[in-house]
DNA sequence: AATGGGTGTTGCGCACGATGCAACGACGAC
DNA sequence: GTCGTCGTTGCATCGTGCGCAACACCCATT
């Protein structure tokens, strides 16, 4: 570990504080004051520090740069695919990994059943929007208004009969979901399908993407595969930590 | 400036392009591994670089955390926010907020255009600068020999044939932009689309921050946009009061 | 199993670069 | 004008970051 490093890095903590003068910096530091005037220059060089008319100095907007950056080039799925597959080992039931785009869910990756019952569905493809258990969880994550615009302009087609038969009953599903952290599609899309879902979320504790486990009733029944929810749960919250680059790989 | 600092500094956009392994930080800084290793080592430890399972690294959440902070330290942007979602409501174009840092301009907010057409750009990336309304804007509100000093630095793309091609012409631009109070970018980025901005103002009557509706030709003409300069302007100037009043001038 | 190329990691001696000091310059207050 | 405060610069000294080379490890190949 370098020591300058280290100190140059703990300027950016305190300055998040708020703006403060070299004087201040130096003290705080423990250091002297053209040790620390040195380390601020070379921040501001990188644009991570700004130095405002007064003197003093804040963090800088290049800050905000790098992270938007970072989050742009950030591949949900990559990230996610192997705890997916360490996911379906250990349950053997087909795994969706899905988001939320342009008034539109789509599943990104998929990972097949090992039973010989598959249901079917396609990487890429649409979800059937008012029944499937993750985009309720994405959907769920959006504002009272985003939801409530989104969930009028939908069709509530009726796969089966128990399918969300309206704008109001989707709704309310959608807010107990946003409280549990969880959701469920019981036979919603086809009649002998049953799947739990958990959402994926990033740094800022926004849904960036929801995954789900699906399983005919053939093969379990709708209140086996709810005794796999811890076990999804900990996986999509394996997924966040990852994804949004959490120091500590510990508990949620 | 420290040479350790600026190459540990180094890592940070670097990563900010996607994920790295050791070997190739070390390659892109110039160093030997060890040292490269070293100063991952306490950008580790500081949270601002992550590893994940991979080994590989990626930029960690203290620093989206870091970001988060220092934009919300630019208070315009929260100022703005409500006044630029209501300016997309009643044109449904796209609108961008920038601020110019450090020689550049970025983008710290946008609304998205209710079309389906829509731009490319990004909250966070630096703007091209020299055709951009925005640009034009807050480089406008320089002093004279500010403005020269900026625009002889400069490259001049020629994105199309509309960009501006030299300093000479930025500098007649930039006269012109300061006289009349507000900018457009008519094709001079891409082809195809155009945008009308204004400034928003200090209490001090600096500007502080500029925003702009842009939209493609395949919308609306650059006729038809220009009938929205009116409103542009006033949604500006409404920021530009809000700011004034609640800006508190700590130490001015 | 044994081999070899590819990683990341460690210990070390040397020299370079970061450090603190002191002196200087620029402002503002009184 | 004189102080006091704050940022800045040049410099000698020493600490610390540096590259090297050897090591540990994984996995693909044979």
């Amino acid at each position: 570990m370098s020591q300058t490093v280290d100190r140059a890095l703990s300027i950016l903590p305190l300055l998040a504080q708020g703006p403060a003068d070299l004087g201040q910096v130096a003290e705080r530091l423990g250091v002297h004051k053209s040790t620390a005037l040195r380390l601020l220059r070379t921040l501001h060089e990188h644009g991570l520090v700004y130095r405002q008319q007064d003197q003093r100095y804040r963090l800088g907007a290049r800050l905000f740069a790098l992270a938007q950056e970072a989050v742009e080039n950030l591949d949900v799925r990559e990230i996610a695919h192997p705890h997916l597959v360490e996911l379906n080992e250990s349950c053997g039931h087909t795994v969706h990994l899905a988001v939320y785009e342009e008034q539109e869910v789509l599943y990104i990756d998929k990972v097949e059943s090992r039973y010989p019952v598959r249901m079917y569905s396609r990487i890429g493809k649409p979800v059937a929007i008012t029944v499937a258990a993750v985009a309720k969880l994405l959907l769920a994550d959006l504002s009272e208004p985003e939801r409530r615009a989104v969930a009028e302009k939908l069709d509530y087609p009726m796969y089966t009969s128990r399918s969300t038969p309206n704008a109001g009953a989707f709704l309310k599903e959608l807010t107990v979901v946003r409280e549990q952290g969880w959701a469920t599609d019981l036979g919603g899309h086809e009649e002998s399908i049953n799947c739990v879902g958990a959402p994926v979320r990033g740094a800022d504790g926004r849904v960036v993407a929801a995954m789900s486990v699906s399983a005919p009733n053939v093969v379990v029944t709708a209140e086996e595969l709810l005794t796999l929810l811890p076990l999804v749960r900990r996986t999509a919250d394996s997924i966040s930590r990852e994804y949004s680059g959490t120091t500590r790989p510990r508990k949620a």
